[in-house]
DNA sequence: CCTTAATATTTTACACATAAAATGGCCGGA
DNA sequence: TCCGGCCATTTTATGTGTAAAATATTAAGG
C-alpha cells in the first residue's frame, strides 16, 4: 500500500475511528468512576471491591468452592486469588478446607460473620446502584447492557 | 416502615434493580476485558496502560506540563503519579524540569524517544480499537457513548 | 520579619493485577 | 513401579491505585 493511499485510508476512517475511541474511552472512564464509588462504600465495612466480590460469589454458591473456581468467576487472573483469600481468612470471613480426596484443591467456605456483614451491605449497595444509574430509564438500561454485551462478543468468538 | 411493607417495596423494585445491577456489572466487566486487551498491546512496547496514558497526554499537550495536571487528566489519584513518572524517566521517555519561578512545580516533558515509540503504537492501537468494537454500527457507538455519559452525570452534579 | 495557611510534590503503607515460575499432588503409560 | 504430563495452588517480581502523612515552597497577615 502506497503512502498516499494509506493517508487516504486513514482520513477515510477518521470519523469512525473517533466514534470507536470515544466509546471505549467512555467505557473505561465510567467503569473507573463507578469502581471508585463502590470502593468507598465497601471500605466503610473494611472490604475492598475484590474482597466483596469474592464473598458475593461464595454467598451465591451457597456451598464451599475451590479457589480457582472463584478466580474464574471473577474476571481476574489466578495468582491474585491467594493473597485475597489470605486477607479474607485473616478477617475470619472465609475458612479454607483442603479436600481429602484430591489434596490439591482447597475448598473455600464463607463464615457466618461474613454473611452478617454482607447483609449489612446489601441495602447500601443497592442504593448506590440506584444512585449511580437510577436516572436512566428501563429501556436505556436494557439498551446499555445490550450494547456492552455485544461489544464483548468480539473477543468471545476469537478465544 | 413495617417489615411486610419493606418486603413489598423490595419485591416491587426487584426488576428495576436487576436492570441497574446488570448494567453496572456490564460496564465493569467490559471495561476490565478491554483494559486487559490494551494492557497486552502496550506491554509489547514495554509500557503499561497508565504509562501509555501519560505519554498520550503529554503528546497531546505539545509542551511540558506540571505533574499534577497530568494526574488530573487521568482519572487517577494524585500520589500514584510520582512512581509512574519515575519509571517513565528511567526509560528516558520523559524529562523532569523544576520550574525556576515556583520551585514547587515540576515540569514534565516528553522525549523524542517517547514520541517515536508512540508513533509505532498508533496503528496497532487504532487496530485494536477497531477489533474491539468495530462490529458496532455508528449509531450504536454514538448511543453507547451517550448512555455512558449520561450515566456519569449523576456524580458530576453532586460534587 | 515571622508565623500560618495553601499548594505541588513525594513518601509510606497496604491491597491488588499481571506474568512467570515454583510447589505439591494426581494420573496414565511403559 | 517409575516417569512425565497435567492440574490446583502458591510464590515472586513488578507496576499501579488508594489513603494519609511528610516535605518543600510560596503567599498572606500581623
Amino acid at each position: 500500500m502506497s503512502h498516499s493511499k494509506l493517508q487516504h485510508e486513514i482520513k477515510k476512517k477518521q470519523p469512525f475511528d473517533s466514534l470507536e475511541q470515544a466509546a471505549i474511552l467512555n467505557i473505561l472512564r465510567t467503569s473507573d468512576v463507578f469502581h471508585n464509588q463502590f470502593g468507598r462504600l465497601f471500605r466503610e465495612y473494611g472490604l475492598t471491591p475484590s474482597q466483596y466480590n469474592v464473598l458475593r460469589i461464595l454467598r451465591g454458591e451457597r456451598k464451599p468452592m475451590p479457589s480457582l473456581e472463584i478466580a474464574n468467576r471473577m474476571i481476574q487472573v489466578v495468582p491474585a486469588i491467594t493473597g485475597l483469600l489470605d486477607r479474607l481468612q485473616a478477617q475470619e470471613l472465609i475458612k479454607r478446607n483442603r479436600c481429602t480426596e484430591d489434596r490439591r484443591v482447597v475448598y473455600i467456605e464463607i463464615t457466618s460473620k461474613a454473611l452478617k456483614l454482607l447483609k449489612e451491605i446489601d441495602k447500601p449497595d443497592l442504593d448506590l446502584h440506584h444512585k449511580l444509574i437510577g436516572h436512566l430509564s428501563s429501556s436505556e438500561l436494557t439498551e446499555l447492557s445490550r450494547l456492552l454485551e455485544k461489544a464483548r462478543t468480539s473477543l468471545k468468538s476469537v478465544e
